[in-house]
DNA sequence: TGTACATCAGTGAACGCGCGTTCACTGATGTAC
DNA sequence: TGTACATCAGTGAACGCGCGTTCACTGATGTAC
């Protein structure tokens, strides 16, 4: 269990790599990262960072996977805040912190959340997981205020296709409760499309300047949710 | 205003290569465009496409504004298909138009609305006017709708701050019509932003596999859409 | 209608650049006896 | 405690690649008289 000295090196330069990877992401963005750039700033050759990672995709998807683990912890941690039966709270909550995380990391936000880094295939095994997670904190609070009668789904939530109904409840094994209705799956999607698209607006300067960057544009509608969900 | 046959060899010349580059872009993804590789599959070399275009950022400049241009026609050819005061009709039309583009368009919707290409800042006085034409579009259907009264603005939207109400004003003079409540004004960007969360959950695969593909799921939102805003 | 000249699309060579990755190696750190 | 050996982080040179852009040029197309 005790680290020798070597391995303990070994583990701070693989972070400082990640972290001088981040730096430069967010100077030249994510589809610029260059493995050679990184090596120069740390002051090392190029093939040194082929100790540590075997190739640079491999550096892009520990950069990923670490991304999706701390906009999670991010939003678990700010939700943990609000009582459990406040459900309003709780969503607020989420959504703030995945605002908050979106603007404080550009780049890593690029990194998961943009365009796909050409040449660049996510390998699906290692991210599904830490990527799935952002949408379960969002069904385990829809779960939650289901099961509390306190979610209103819209009308035309009732309404779906045999073949919809059945492709959502196959991700029902992927989810921590069961119980949720169809719809409630469908939903959760929706939400994070819906914080995406306000995020993605005001960081990529599609809403007009000025508007958004209060925070209050996304307060409101994040509230609007909130309040034709009923969760309020 | 009769061309002569230079300058209309001219004019094919500079479209083909629009053409090969949005084609090259679909393969290889925009970041990823090169003027040699055009060239190349042209069956020049690649000097020669300086006669048409100063240089790749001017290039990539007039993909973008066509781009918008492109959807922008989509949408309105669209929306026309509905009866003017069909508000419900114009909306999904517009949306569904929407979609549509961008499935069948993916690069060009990368390219516009997708994370920036590293090294290229996009000249803002020429593609602020194709851009904001999609917002007019959807801002304009709503002043439509309120005009007539068939508009329903969400509660937390009646509670503005002065700062954001004042911010939006400021948007007024670009718009079509004057008299749109403030509301309506921000409910367009909110708007935008749910349909690009929609298709951005569906195009990069942060809605599951297998999901959102039938178009089912886009429909039965924005159909709860219009619901809410009274459209229907 | 024919000739002299201007225009301009496209060429080919070159510039300087940065990239990911491989390979045989050096030299310091750690381990076994 | 000291010596022999194994491990492994990092080096430096090289590979082959593609890029945007410049420059002096050729040769075909168009224009004026």
């Amino acid at each position: 269990m005790t680290q020798t000295r070597r391995e303990r090196l070994r583990e701070e330069t693989a972070a400082e790599i990640k972290q001088v990877a981040r730096r430069q992401m967010a100077e030249e963005g994510a589809a610029a990262l260059s493995l050679r750039a990184i090596a120069r700033e740390m002051g090392l050759t190029a093939p040194a960072l082929y100790r540590y990672y075997p190739n640079r995709d491999a550096l892009v998807t520990a950069l990923i996977v670490e991304a999706y683990i701390n906009l999670g912890d991010a939003m678990e941690a700010a939700e943990a805040k609000a009582a459990a039966t406040d459900y309003d709270g709780r969503w607020q909550r989420l959504a703030i912190a995945y605002r908050d995380w979106a603007l404080a990391h550009r780049e890593d936000y690029n990194l998961i959340y943009g365009t796909p880094i050409p040449g660049y295939d996510a390998p699906r095994d290692q991210t599904i997981l830490p990527a799935g997670r952002i949408l379960i904190l969002i069904g385990q609070l829809l779960g939650d205020a289901w099961d509390a009668g306190r979610l209103q789904l819209a009308s035309g939530y009732g309404r779906l296709s045999a073949e919809l109904e059945q492709a959502a409840d196959e991700l029902r094994p992927y989810l921590p409760q069961a119980n949720v209705p169809t719809a409630a799956i469908i939903l959760t999607l929706v939400l994070l499309g819906q914080l995406h698209g306000l995020v993605w607006g005001e960081l990529y300067e599609h809403f007009p300047p000025g508007l958004a960057e209060s925070g209050e544009l996304f307060q409101v509608e994040i509230g609007a949710i909130s309040h034709r969900l009923g969760l309020g």
